[in-house]
DNA sequence: TTTGACCCTCACATCCGTGTGAAGGTTCGA
DNA sequence: TCGAACCTTCACACGGATGTGAGGGTCAAA
C-alpha cells in the first residue's frame, strides 16, 4: 500500500512514517514511480513502534529491540556475542524499572481517583446544597 | 536548603530545579537575599517528578496528577469534579496500557536473551572454530 | 489535456526537556 | 579587602519527535 493508506491506518502521518524509516525502523519497498510500497505487516508494526515511543523508549533503543519482537522470533544466531547480549540485558532491565515505576503510579492515581470518587459520592449524599 | 544542595541530593542540575519550579511541578519558598530555599521534603517529591518524567509522562501531565501523589495523600476535596476524576482515569487507562505494553515486550526481550545465552553456549561447546 | 489527489525530496519550524554562558549580586573565609 | 563559591535572571542552543511548506513528479478521471 502507499503511504497515505498506511498512515490512515496508523493514525499517523506521512511524515512519521518516513521519519521511522529514516531511523532503520521500518524497511520499505520502492514501486517503479519512486513511491513507497508498504507492505500489510507494517501496519501493525508501525502500530508496535508507536506505542513504544509512546511509552517513552527512543527510535535508538527501540531499532535495537525491534530485531527480538518480530513474531516469527527466529533467532539471529550471528547476534550471540556478549556484547550484544550484555545491551539487551540492560535494555531489559531497564525496561524492567520503568514497569515498576510506571506501576508505582498508576497504583497512586488508581488509589486517589477511587478515594475522590468515594467522596464525590459522599459530598453528594451529605451536602445536597 | 539551598538549590546546589537540593540538585546534588537529587542527581539533578540547578536548571532543572527552577525549570520544575517555572512549570508548576514544586513549590520553592525565598530567603531574605533572594536565594531559592527549599524544604527538606523536596528531596523525595524531585525525585518523584523525574520518575514521572522518566517514565514519559509530560510536565503538564505530571502537574495535573502530582496532587494525587503527595504522600500525606490528603485528598483534595475541591478537586472531586467529574472532569477532573474523567481526567485521571483517562491517565490511569493510559498508564495500564502503556503498563501492559512494556511488559509484553519485557518479555520478549527476556525471552530473546534466554534463547540468545543457549545458542551462545551451545556454538561455544559444539563449535570450537 | 487539464485538474486534482496523491507521491517525492529538502529544509526550515516547533515543542519539550535540558545544557550553557553571560552579567551580576551575596556570603564567607583567608 | 579580596577571591572563591555560591546564588540570581536572561537568553540562546541542542537533540529528538513532529509539523509544515516549497518545488516538483505521477496518475487517473473528467
Amino acid at each position: 500500500m502507499r503511504i497515505g493508506e498506511l498512515a490512515e491506518r496508523t493514525a499517523t502521518s506521512p511524515r512519521l512514517l518516513r521519519y521511522y524509516e529514516e531511523q532503520g525502523l521500518i524497511r520499505v519497498d520502492r514501486s517503479a514511480n519512486g513511491y513507497r510500497d508498504y507492505d500489510e505487516a507494517l501496519v501493525d508494526q508501525v502500530a508496535h513502534i508507536r506505542g513504544l515511543l509512546d511509552a517513552g523508549l527512543s527510535t535508538r533503543i527501540i531499532r535495537q529491540i525491534l530485531p527480538c519482537l518480530n513474531e516469527p522470533s527466529e533467532i539471529h544466531f550471528a547476534d550471540a556475542t556478549p556484547d550484544i547480549i550484555a545491551t539487551l540485558e540492560g535494555h531489559r532491565d531497564r525496561l524492567a524499572e520503568r514497569i515498576a515505576l510506571l506501576t508505582r503510579n498508576h497504583d497512586a492515581i488508581a488509589e486517589y481517583v477511587g478515594s475522590l470518587k468515594q467522596c464525590a459520592l459522599g459530598v453528594e449524599r451529605a451536602v445536597p446544597a
